[in-house]
DNA sequence: ATTTTTTGTTTAATCGATTAAACTTATATT
DNA sequence: AATATAAGTTTAATCGATTAAACAAAAAAT
């Protein structure tokens, strides 16, 4: 009931022509075709009166093409992933494509079901920030020769396109700096999981510890359940802090460890930096607004969302496009909650 | 290049029958349209086979139906809005309604550009949280019969379905629950704007000062520019402590200003609540990370999402439907910011 | 045995835009 | 004048699914 639209075929009516010359010139085809020159002025005139807008539809299922990117998110209430997206959606719509997001909450089974409903829908290509267990999603998008990106997050033994952070030196760096800022016992939360991004920044920090010949203690590595984060950050945390060589800094891998702990870290009267250094992954205003800034890492937000849409877009329109794999520094911001335990050395 | 995808006409000739048998089963109308049982079965078991997707496209090009739907957000960057998005993807998937989503960044012509090219992409519907000076918009779009809902923002002038906070409401609560607390200099922060939410969060605190019976001072109240918006709140935070008569508590109208205003507040070492008590509209971690967590008003997010979408289904399943406006209340979560100047009264 | 009804299946138009190929004219070439 | 070439326009197929209408064959009614 809503708008008779007016199509290719009313404009030719009202012009008396065919709809193919009314086609040629609204799409800019007058030369190739040799449309007369009187003609095409008077359909322009026309389209323009009657307000004609082209149904995307029937051009899409012509071309099929319907330049429209399905973007899935693994965590859309992190803000860094919100931001992300935003950015994909902004970048896309400057190249011509439509987004349409969905978040599978780190769910491989509802990143499933996303990714049908997408293929369904006709999408060109994807945009994905991975959870875990899906590199049978990803395997199958290479077989279908469907176009698409990893963002955020890749599987280092399968070969894709991906735009990533550097998470191992961010880690590293995170930990380097505590150290020289004399934080000797230095622990960290992470997510339980066997997404490549989470043991690289596990990784990094162990290698940040051992290369400063640092010893290591089994509970200052917290690697904590998805589920529950809450409930299973406060064990963590009181599992670093109580034992004998307590932590006297952490690291936390993600945003919502951040918070999590930080949430028992107030309640439990421990003062950052003092009782306890903090350094965390991710951002956003909570950070800024703590009493004691959080030092965090950034991760090239931006950067990370444009060069994805702009590879993607590439692939799309030449598959033969070559694999890019780019990683991307973050940069370490320090705040107060990493301030100096005692004289930085070096 | 990308899956040479099954349709219809494949099963067909497969079964060595036409596509209407085809269609016909598949959809499920095997009774009304009289197809032969063993048919009927075979034709499901090669769709099986063949794992048979049918094209949205062409289902959507002859229906007029995509089964998809605008959600147009006037600020993403705003943790609530964000949140409500995903809400309202969630319950419109439920719903067999896919979303696509764009944030106009509180600017109308951005807002019109989206407009344009979600209807292009023939959306049967939208869900809108306007930006200033839309109403033209929305005029449009009664205008062409095309249905939508308004989200948490509308125009009192224009006859709309819409979901919104009882702005007003909660305000006035905010208001009262400052003052009831002892303190009796509350003042507010506001975005300066014809919004009606916005006149109404007004209006709401200077009513509950009114019926209080407190005086009120020209300062008290600070309406500020949506641009620099971070500079803007200083300027207006200066001007409401600095003066005679200042105010020792806050309302900030919305979560944007509430970030800025408290990062000056600790820049400027007020304390809170003892130099200045906070209520804050919207609601993200960095309220209860806080280090005196912040007195907020919870709007029912995940309601107003909900609503909004399943308003906007029957809607667009029957235009007929008639117009509903909801307003629902806001709870005010009390917490440190506004704790007692001294016991309070009644 | 003929007509009517029921059952099962196919044909063809439709949604709106695109585009190769066919078809007219008009103009240029010999 | 006959023919080739260019210019301008239309026809019709196509993308994939839907569905009214036509059709054919079998079953029921007379």
């Amino acid at each position: 009931m809503y708008k008779k639209k007016v199509s290719l075929k009313d404009i030719a009516s009202k012009a008396k022509v065919s709809t193919a010359l009314v086609s040629y010139v609204l799409s800019g085809k007058e030369k190739e075709s040799r449309v007369g020159k009187e003609i095409a002025v008077k359909i322009k005139q026309i389209a323009k009166e009657m307000n004609y807008q082209p149904n995307y539809l029937a051009k899409s299922l012509r071309s099929g093409k319907t330049f429209t990117i399905g973007l899935i998110i693994a965590d859309i209430s992190n803000p860094f992933f919100a931001n992300i997206a935003w950015i994909v959606e902004d970048e896309a719509k400057r190249n011509g494509y439509t987004v349409i997001i969905g978040s599978s909450h780190e769910n491989a089974d509802k990143s499933w079901d996303l990714l049908n409903v997408f293929i369904n829908r006709q999408v060109d290509g994807f945009i994905i920030v991975s959870s875990e267990n899906s590199e049978k999603q990803v395997h199958y998008l290479k077989e279908k020769n469907i176009p698409f990106v990893l963002l955020d997050r890749h599987f280092s033994e399968i070969q894709t396109d991906f735009v990533c952070t550097n998470n191992y030196k961010a880690s590293y760096d995170a930990g380097l700096h505590l150290i020289k800022h004399g934080y000797q016992r230095v622990g960290m939360i992470a997510y339980q999981s066997q997404l490549f991004h989470m043991k690289q920044r596990i990784q990094g920090y162990l290698d940040a510890l051992g290369d400063q010949n640092l010893s290591f203690h089994q509970h200052w590595l917290q690697e904590v359940k998805f589920k529950n984060t809450e409930k299973e950050v406060k064990i963590a945390i009181d599992a670093m802090v109580s034992p004998e060589f307590p932590v006297n800094a952490v690291i936390f891998a993600t945003y919502g460890l951040a918070i999590s702990g930080l949430k028992y870290i107030n309640q439990s009267r421990l003062k950052v930096p003092d009782d306890l250094a903090i350094v965390s992954f991710g951002q956003a205003e909570a950070f800024d607004l703590y009493y004691c800034p959080i030092t965090y890492l950034r991760q090239p937000i931006e950067l990370l969302g444009k060069t994805a849409v702009e590879i993607l877009v590439k692939k799309m329109k030449n598959p033969e496009e070559e694999t890019r794999q780019i990683l991307m520094d973050a940069k370490l911001i320090v705040r107060a909650s990493s301030k100096s335990k005692k004289i930085p050395i070096s």
